[in-house]
DNA sequence: CTGAAAGCGCTTACAG
DNA sequence: CTGAAAGCGCTTACAG
């Protein structure tokens, strides 16, 4: 029973809070935003009215009047937020987000692009001071609104088709090093086992670096070699006809973490997971506890999460250069699954590949 | 050259809009909402006039002005966004969230009350219509101002210290299972590995069912064969202790993912993988594919974060009720690690353990 | 050091 | 069907 006044949604604000004190409302403001130039004696009765009223500072109409509108939120959207790559990728910017005093707002697109369009207005609407995302699709004008509408934009993992910043994984010659790897290895049958979302650019590039290191090895490109199998039982089958083909692979290139699960699911059940070589792309936690322990080609989330945080800060901070693309580096984990021979011995080819 | 009034940051307004249209601030409002009752002719220069100008309807003015104040906005805090079982509960949230055109701010606590409280001060500025988190630390009081304030809260993982809706396992009587899936494969020296944050309400559950299991069963409670393991070395050195002591365990329970993995890598090293039981606590992706497969209990995130979004929602539809547990099942997978065989091959003990 | 008035972009409550 | 005035909770721009 303080009497103090209640509106709107009956929470207290500023108002109530100089009411309670004593004060005015520019003294309250004054004291909850940290400003100097408030006695000792003011700034006490305004916090202890704060305090009994459990007034709560409204940050959307604080941004409202503030002049430069900023909202201290920035919006990410991610492919999928249960795969462990984008999951790593999101607590980098968390971390870095949280560090600055900036909220995130979080959604994931499912690869769909009606929903990242979706997603994207959403955060329009709630003025975020800048947009992380991965693109999905192959249109993405629309986001050139955000940029023009003076929203900062950092995309990662795959390039966008407008000028904007791009923080990326270099896929194609990761890929091509890796099927190098396993050239060099003796092997000359090389399958290529892709997945679904074949067409998104990242995947796209690991088939050309497929592609590039039998190029530059001299070894013929078998279209039969290469596969794309959606469930388990589609790589199942997929790799039962490879194997028993006259001429089969020695070596499987996996181009997604599912999919090198898939396929070392279904190699052991052959019972050939020890004769035949496996280079799969992305790490996963289990990989070194495998029979035989997978190689893999490990890409930086954490890396790639941070350089898109510093990046989109730079740019809300005020940086106006050119956009750039930041390449995260890759790494080649040989464990044991990349690394057993296949069936040619020719030191020339060593040369050729290095 | 328009010659529409810009104001404030720069980007145009409803006012913009009208004028350019030649119709009221009311009126642009109107269409905008998608309210009824604006004539097609003025409907159609509305939206000419927004599509010209590039109009970005303002949704923290339109929450500030509107009766509810509601913000369409849910605060999720979890403890570490990039542990499979917290991202999966995260993406379940998502899902839910989005069907209801509500977007989620997303922050994670790393296990730090004090961060933890920051973050919920951070999302009560900007005044969410309800919180969903996994609790850190004993004291749980501040949230009890959430509640007061007539913000929704539902926990999730660990029951919190007030009284509000809690999403959790029962991960006392899924261990006690557990172990007593162990003590029915013959085994008596079973030892409990746990790790980090032992303290933490789930995994004092986790150990307490494991003396549940045992007591049930009559086998006496040897603490040398209870251990914390903080790194793989201390797991590694801890294992190699046990295993040599002059009566080892011959199953272990281990409490966490984490955990299980380190504890395979080490009993692997050690060539004892396919003597020694294992059962390990939360399912990971390539559970499956070890040697021998391992066998887990597991939690069921995405029915945990689905539970927890739709009860958020529904207090947020008004629902009063008292605050209620949902304990959502978990489920013992027997993959073969955890079926090894143990010494013992006494039928009486079956009939003890059920 | 302190405060009264105006206004951020929008919706309410009302009148026509 | 349409609009002019007031006000959501806050900060600005100014005056004292």
């Amino acid at each position: 029973m303080t009497g103090e006044r209640r509106t709107g949604t009956g929470r207290p604000t500023i108002r109530d809070v100089a009411a309670v004190a004593g004060v005015s409302m520019k003294t309250v403001s004054r004291v909850v935003n940290g400003e100097p130039g408030v006695s000792d004696q003011l700034t006490l009765r305004v916090t202890a009215a704060i305090e009994q009223l459990r007034y709560r500072h409204n940050l959307a109409a604080s941004t409202l009047r503030r002049a430069d509108g900023r909202t201290a939120t920035v919006g990410v959207l991610l492919i999928d937020i249960g795969d462990p790559f984008f999951s790593s990728v999101n607590r980098a910017i968390q971390h870095v987000a949280r560090a600055r005093g900036v909220d995130v707002l979080v959604a994931c697109s499912d690869e769909d692009p009606t929903l990242e369009r979706m997603v994207i207005q959403a955060f329009a609407r709630r003025y975020v001071d800048g947009l992380i995302l991965a693109p999905t699709g192959e249109d993405h004008s629309h986001l050139t609104r955000e940029l023009e509408a003076g929203v900062p934009l950092v995309v990662f993992d795959r390039p966008a088709s407008i000028d904007t910043d791009a923080v990326l994984s270099d896929n194609r010659v990761a890929v091509a090093t890796g099927v190098a790897h396993l050239i060099r290895a003796g092997h000359r049958r090389i399958a290529y086992i892709g997945g679904d979302h074949d067409d998104v650019f990242p995947v796209q590039q690991r088939l050309a670096g497929y592609v590039d290191a039998l190029t530059d090895a001299g070894v013929e490109v078998d279209k039969r070699l290469v596969r794309h199998c959606h469930t388990p039982r589609q790589t199942q089958r997929a790799l039962e006809t490879l194997l028993a083909q006259r001429d089969p692979p020695t070596a499987l290139f996996t181009c997604t973490n599912h999919i090198t699960l898939n396929v070392i699911r279904t190699i052991k059940a052959m019972g050939v997971q020890h004769s035949v070589a496996v280079l799969g792309f992305d790490d996963f936690p289990a990989a070194d506890l495998m029979e035989p322990p997978v190689s893999v080609i490990a890409q930086d989330p954490a890396a790639i999460g941070e350089r898109a945080a510093e990046v989109l800060f730079r740019r809300i901070d005020g940086d106006r250069s050119p956009a750039s693309v930041h390449v995260i580096p890759t790494v080649l984990i040989p464990r044991g699954s990349g690394e057993i021979p296949g069936p040619v011995r020719d030191p020339s080819v060593a040369v050729l590949c290095e």
